[in-house]
DNA sequence: CAGTGGTGCGCAAACGTTTGCAGTGGAAAG
DNA sequence: CTTTCCACTGCAAACGTTTGCGCACCACTG
């Protein structure tokens, strides 16, 4: 259907462009089109001689062999390339310099340009799990708005290894990044102090830490518990169970405290024994802790789950101990995970956008990167209820209708 | 809980392993313990004086500070420092260099080795679309493999933009990757002509080129979707329909081939009719497709969707049309995305181990880096059926039991 | 016609490494 | 005691850019 061409492509329009310059026999040039007497610049697209004529070889073009081209020195190719330095010189010369660039296909090399200008143009992106669903469209946000911004994302995924997660740290504060964003794991996060230390600018980004020390973007943990507890008792819901994320996290702690919020605001009784924390957010956790509620006895109607996993760990639970949801009991998750409304039931969630999150993170990274002193600072993003089948009103009030 | 500690970290043991450096007051040195006399390195955690003691400054130390401190030259330290030179030197002198270095927080950097050593590092993902759910486990297997083999990985998000892949291509290239593993989006994509021209290792992963002129790791898709028919065919359906992938990609291209071969080869008869492709792997192709079918006329019995996005499309299309899954048609999907399980039926689906396909990738593309002559290679990762509630006998088989 | 100002460009240093080469010293061999 | 060799380390160049500085030239102005 199509060949690769791996010669010099016909259709670029730059030899062309390179008709008029005039070019001086300088001797060391590796490319002499009529041996040095004209500007011949036939393509000669033979590939029987190799060795001869089609600039574009392996070894990419430099700065001096487009100045030897273009006649001039190797600053003023780079001032004339570079955009911002262009004004300093003549438009001719420019032209001249451009068609070069372009007849060798110059390439900038951004190794030589970070050395010189002590910046990598890649921002470090460090993730507990590519696989956990919420961090895909996080990344995205991310990526769009560095990329947007010129930078270029180094992505490390630590795979929930405190280990694997320093030594991608160190890896890519010794690659330059010229800022990092983490979705750290754990509180007590050794990985990012030396980052930190060295003046690497770090936001969090899902999580943050207990002193607020550094800039992150979450959702509204206690909001996203809220809602859902609002959502139940609405339903007519007054025993109301909460599956909790791991405490040592700002999401499993703060959905907590929402959650815990929630209930005493709408009058309800404060039961500790219906808060059963999960170790990790796993649907196997999900169904350990659901299980345990539903063997402690006491009578609940609805469970909030501080996560969509935990939420459906919550539903193999009820099941195995014949359980209907929501007839004999409601479920809400948290995240709105892609493909929710296509489990049985359809879940009831509280939407997160992940995306939003990504961009506000990346924002925050930028404004420190331009100015390293910024206080931190946080950006919070409202979650929305989305309400779906795996949630109705409790039996004993359905009876009364 | 914790508080960031952003002095001198006092459990890190390099202090004390530096006791036994013998110090010269070399002048420049920005940094005095005794004024020049012993070598009385107290940890000094006072934060009050910032600008005595307390070697590491915001600024990373660089090699000649750390030969300065060790009373060496840099080459020496260079040579100290790094694994495959240590033998080269002095025993005592590595020692003393390693604990200078130690004691300075002493990082190398990254880019100024690659400018000497032409080595940058890191190998430039570019992926089509984040969100798809094939991609992270592909995009998990690579990196795995690469971080293994010392590289990190930039990753690049094209969106589906032609633009924005080669955008992205280009400032891979000028980061001087070391290689390029793409999920091309199409087949005629110009993105990566550069690249390849210029020499930079390039392998495909997923999908490839018609002429297999690029290594890639692949799954066999002609078997995906012959698994599926068989399955079909084993259940006694006699009249399949096939809603396509993309002709224009690998995947949808050789399904489709596989979804005829195995029609033939189960002797039933061939009708074009029952095959309609999309032009997207989106659910809302996978429903304009469905009732394609649905409205032609053409009695069927099950659906082989090329993918499983395009599968819950059927399942859409289906509940519109009042058709019931399994019990009036049955669908079978291909990828086995997360929670597929859980979808309302569980989707019949062809499970491809992604993870593989990523790492098989990252080492065809290891290889290639180590020698860059070797001829394009496939690797193609067997798929396995997984059988859940989408599918079910045709009713007029079942009426016979 | 001298003075002034501005434009355009070259020169060279610098960024932080790595590495071929050469030199030093000491030990072993003659 | 001389020679040879080896182990160790210093010297300096190079990788490809960017950028402050200064020079040359030209066009004004007075």
């Amino acid at each position: 259907m199509r060949t690769w061409t791996y010669g010099h492509r016909a259709d670029e329009g730059e030899v062309a462009a390179l008709a008029d310059i005039q070019v001086v026999p300088a001797p060391p040039v590796p490319w002499r089109p009529g041996a040095g007497t004209g500007v011949h610049l036939e393509p000669s697209l033979t590939m029987s001689e190799q060795t001869t004529a089609r600039p574009p070889r392996k070894q990419r073009a430099t700065l001096r062999e487009v100045a030897q081209l273009a006649n001039v020195h190797t600053s003023t190719v780079s001032r004339a390339l570079s955009v911002k330095t262009r004004s300093m010189v003549n438009p001719n010369t420019v032209e001249r310099v451009m068609a070069a660039a372009a007849y060798l296909g110059y390439r900038p090399n951004a190794i030589a340009r970070g050395l010189r200008t002590s910046r990598s143009h890649s921002i470090g992106v460090l993730v507990p799990d590519l696989l956990n669903p919420v961090v895909p469209p996080i990344v995205q946000g991310l990526e769009a708005r560095l990329v947007e911004a010129g930078y270029l994302v180094l992505l490390g995924n630590a795979d929930h290894s405190p280990a694997r997660e320093q030594a991608l740290a160190d890896a890519m504060q010794i690659q330059q990044v010229e800022g990092l964003i983490a979705f750290t794991a754990t509180e007590d996060d050794q990985a990012l102090d030396s980052l930190i230390e060295a003046g690497v600018p770090v936001v969090l980004v899902n999580r943050t830490v207990p002193d607020g020390s550094i800039s992150a973007a979450v959702p509204d943990d206690h909001m996203c518990a809220s809602l859902a507890v609002e959502h139940l008792v609405g339903l007519g819901h007054t025993s109301i169970a909460h599956v909790a994320g791991p405490q040592a996290t700002s999401t499993g702690f703060r959905r907590r405290e929402g959650f815990e919020a929630a209930i005493q605001e709408a009058g309800l009784p404060r039961s500790l024994e219906l808060i059963v924390p999960a170790d990790r957010y796993t649907e196997e956790e999900g169904a350990r802790c659901c299980r345990e509620l539903l063997s402690s006895g006491i009578p609940f109607t609805a469970i909030v789950a501080a996560n969509d996993m935990l939420a459906v760990g919550c539903y193999d639970a009820l099941a195995e101990s014949g359980q209907a949801c929501p007839d004999d009991i409601s479920v809400v998750g948290c995240n709105d995970m892609p493909f929710t409304d296509r489990f049985d039931p359809p879940l009831t969630t509280v939407n997160i956008a992940h995306r939003d999150l990504g961009s506000a993170a990346a924002e925050l990274l930028l404004e420190l990167i331009h100015d390293p002193e910024l206080p931190p600072r946080q950006i919070i993003v409202t979650p929305a209820l989305v309400v779906r089948g795996s949630t109705a009103p409790p039996r004993r009030s359905r009876r009364r209708w």
